[in-house]
DNA sequence: CTGAAAGCGCTTACAG
DNA sequence: CTGAAAGCGCTTACAG
């Protein structure tokens, strides 16, 4: 493979010169010069050495994707299809701007950081933190820039981009009061450990008090694991005397575990019970009746984190920020109008 | 941060006793003075630096997934589900050998080429190979090992990990005809374009052969796009006079799409059609009824990718090879036994 | 078991 | 507009 060196000596000029072509300096090279130095690059499909380039500059443009893994993140997030699509709309985003996309599950806070110093990363996304302290300990610690995605701790200077989760549940919760509902539960995968789900939760919760309603014990279910714990909740739900009209789901995945059960036993959704639920992911358009949704931009979502990323990088003074985004509420088929 | 030379200062030894230290070479350093330098390692959280020991080693530890991005790959092929899955396991297994995973969109070979490059990866993973001229160039030009996923060229030396392809569009037909059904179509995405579609669209018109058949034309739907494409297929299923009473699907969510426009024009599977998916993805678990599906082992083919890939870095002359991995029928409720 | 020298491929900072 | 020198943090190959 072709180095600066071996370039320069076939150019005639020196290797200060080729550096130059490479990195774009203006006013530093005469026209003929560079073109000629261009075209033995070409020739010899030079690229540079990103090893040599980062050992001078401290900078490797790698950003890491962090996935945590840990007792509360047991398998890779990168299971679930919105992972996929953030993950895959990052690397587009930032390979556009030059960078490369390295993922990077880590166990602790110090993993992670050894991972900054051994690569030089410019930058690191952190995708589902769960777990507090290990991520309070990462965001003091990193090395780099750091965006967290769906998590900001007020006492910590910090980059975040989230969702207006409360507000998701809260949309939730009122639709299903302006149709008529007043019996109305909620499935959640982790009110206590999860600080974007209790959002979710405390939205429904205001919806409720807004009738004058307030959420009913037996009817609130957390830890609940996507489909399969979708299908548990419609199972105490069908044991009870009294059961809701309508559930809240803090995932799409829980409304579709709830409505097969239901539909296995005879029942209807909606009629027997409708679900609201959160995400608007492939699943919640695959199942019949299609469930009304709370939207987020996905893609939208990305976009923020990278620019966040992009000027953190060249910005310093640029460490402390959270970006909010909207969602919305898609209305489909899973939701009936009571009398 | 710190380097080997304070490291070596503060331990009162030279670089190169630090630098065996490091890479546990044996016999070369006393247990004392072992001990004594990486206790000062780990009060300093001494990492050594990636960049310096690739400009020498001319390796990075990196292994790239390679996600083709072309005409017909047009959007990052990581958001299927199928491909996270994949990813995560990837990274799971690497990481766990000492390998980072850096993610590589690429249009063109020489993109990839360059990439390896650029970093000097040990090796590189391909995913969803779909054009046959850009994947024919890269397997070619590779600087470095390459595992090609779900594709072979038979004409040229490479390493590659797919599945029985044939076997599982013959084992969703076969089931088909044991059950009594003889009218059976199938709708694939792209048949023309993809050697592993066209192989299960082969094992299909086998089992109907075996039975004296023969697959008919109009129920042959090629470039059927997931979801979408299926709810289409329904559609001019639909408008046929002489329709099939059963349907290989070489994707879930084509069936899925098939089975939800029938139930919205109040038809049900499986009493007006059978349905088989391929991939037994969530979407086949969360539809009611829940979709027969052909398996394909994923966490296995990550594996298998990764231990070719392993050997290959170790092993110079492992260049060729070529693994398939067996697939079965997951039998559920979408399938009705004719009479 | 330990160390001094040379060099990996590039860039920074300076002199012309 | 061009170039010679020094150095980034590490390892290889050798001498002791």
């Amino acid at each position: 493979m072709a180095t600066i060196r071996e370039i320069a000596e076939e150019a005639g000029v020196s290797r200060m010169t080729v550096s130059n072509v490479i990195n774009n300096v203006k006013g530093k090279v005469s026209p003929e010069t560079e073109k000629r130095i261009r075209e033995i690059m070409e020739k010899h499909h030079y690229v540079p050495s990103m090893a040599a380039r980062s050992l001078i500059s401290k900078s490797s443009h790698i950003i890491g994707i962090l996935l945590p893994q840990w007792a509360g993140n047991p398998n890779s997030m990168l299971l679930t299809p919105y992972a996929a699509y953030v993950v895959a709309y990052f690397e587009e985003l930032l390979r556009a701007k030059g960078y490369y996309v390295m993922l990077c599950s880590f166990a602790k806070a110090e993993d992670a950081v050894m991972i900054q110093r051994t690569w030089h990363t410019d930058g690191m996304i952190e995708m589902f933190p769960h777990d507090d302290p290990i991520n309070h300990e990462l965001v003091e610690r990193s090395e780099c820039p750091l965006v967290v995605m769906d998590r900001h701790f007020d006492d910590l200077q910090m980059l975040s981009v989230g969702i207006e989760d409360r507000k998701g549940g809260y949309l939730a919760a009122r639709h299903l009061l302006e149709e008529g509902h007043r019996q109305i539960g909620i499935a959640a995968s982790s009110i206590e450990s999860s600080q974007l789900i209790r959002e979710r939760y405390e939205g429904y919760a205001e919806a409720l008090a807004e009738y004058g309603l307030e959420p009913r014990k037996e009817w609130i279910f957390d830890g609940t694991d996507r489909h399969a714990g979708g299908i548990r909740v419609a199972e105490q739900l069908l044991g009870m005397r009294e059961r809701p009209t309508a559930m809240v789901c803090t995932e799409d995945l829980i409304a579709c575990g709830i409505m097969k059960r239901y539909q296995e036993r005879g029942l209807n959704v909606p009629q027997d019970i409708s679900l609201v639920g959160f995400d608007n992911s492939e699943p919640s358009r695959v199942v019949t009746p299609m469930l009304t949704t709370v939207n987020q931009f996905i893609r939208k979502k990305a976009e923020t984190a990278v620019e966040m990323m992009l000027r953190a990088i060249t910005d310093p003074e640029y460490r402390n920020d959270r970006k909010t985004l909207d969602v919305d509420l898609v209305k489909r088929e899973s939701v009936a109008r009571l009398a």
